[in-house]
DNA sequence: TTTCATTTGACTAATTTTGACCAAATTTTA
DNA sequence: TAAAATTTGGTCAAAATTAGTCAAATGAAA
């Protein structure tokens, strides 16, 4: 028999939930208060069980009418070019370089004409304006990446 | 989303009546207490959810036959209203407000949903990653005013 | 034993709720 | 008409209500 743990049971438990509907909206004290544990526990549940990897989106919300938000989420298609993608920009990518992978993303058809435009002023070096030039790339760097992971999946 | 709170509560009221007409003339103290709250709480839902970057003017008057009016604009059509949605960023932009101007021209259709999400996180602090807390702010603002043309003067 | 995962709790941060006090416009009264 | 009273709405900050972070303690697994 395998000895589950409270954080295993509590993970369970949402995804059973998570069947019926593929959004769910918990308070944090309330499922701590159920299963008999600190309330930062379902934070690490929530951390290690409900990533984007997992295929789960996660939101919240504190004071009054507070929550907690877990939605389940349709990986698309394009996966693994934009994860190699991902992978080539590194920590650091230049204008020019920006401006050759949203081309290559357009001509894949993976983004639209309007979507690519709209990242590549998000990434200009006007919109950017940094002094440090090394923190300029890593800074674009950052931000396509962080737009390209949302290109993975769908809600 | 489930509402929660008496704020979101007060929220989905005044919005029902404005599905009816596009502007709405309230008495602070009638919805406060129809709702059995402070009247200050009135100003609080306000401020928090019928500003302009949500897409609504507000004017007031005091005294004897006083009222606060709230009216939907179209950011589509109104060339002004963008101005001052514009002018209303300025040079600091926080992660709420980008958020709820994204959410208002979703609403009003000028984005898609991806082009929203594209948005939202090449805004969001987490890949912004700055030390300070302003220039943060400063660069958000940059990012998000050069998209805004960008969508403004497309052909 | 060493390493990795889990559990706990103290401290932090965000949002809502409340109430005391302020300001403006209108109405009443002198 | 001028002052006073009344009727509205505005501001601000404290209190209350959620959730988040982080690291120490504990437990499990290799």
């Amino acid at each position: 028999m395998e000895e589950k743990s409270i954080s295993d049971i509590i993970e369970e438990y949402l995804k059973q939930i998570l069947g019926e509907s593929s959004q769910i909206e918990i308070r944090r004290s309330e499922i701590a208060n159920h299963f008999d544990v600190v309330p930062s526990q379902i934070n690490y549940v929530i951390k290690t069980r409900f990533t984007i990897q997992h295929g789960y989106l996660v939101q919240s919300k504190r004071g009054g009418g507070g929550y907690i938000r877990i939605e389940r989420v349709n990986l698309l298609d394009n996966v693994d070019v934009l994860n190699s993608l991902i992978q080539a920009i590194g920590d650091s990518l230049s204008e020019r370089d920006a401006y050759d992978i949203i081309r290559t993303l357009y001509d894949e058809k993976v983004l639209t004409r309007r979507e690519g435009d709209l990242m590549l002023v998000a990434l200009s070096k006007q919109t950017l304006n940094v002094n440090d030039s090394n923190a300029e790339s890593r800074l674009r760097a950052r931000i396509l990446i962080s737009m390209l992971n949302r290109l993975r999946y769908e809600s």
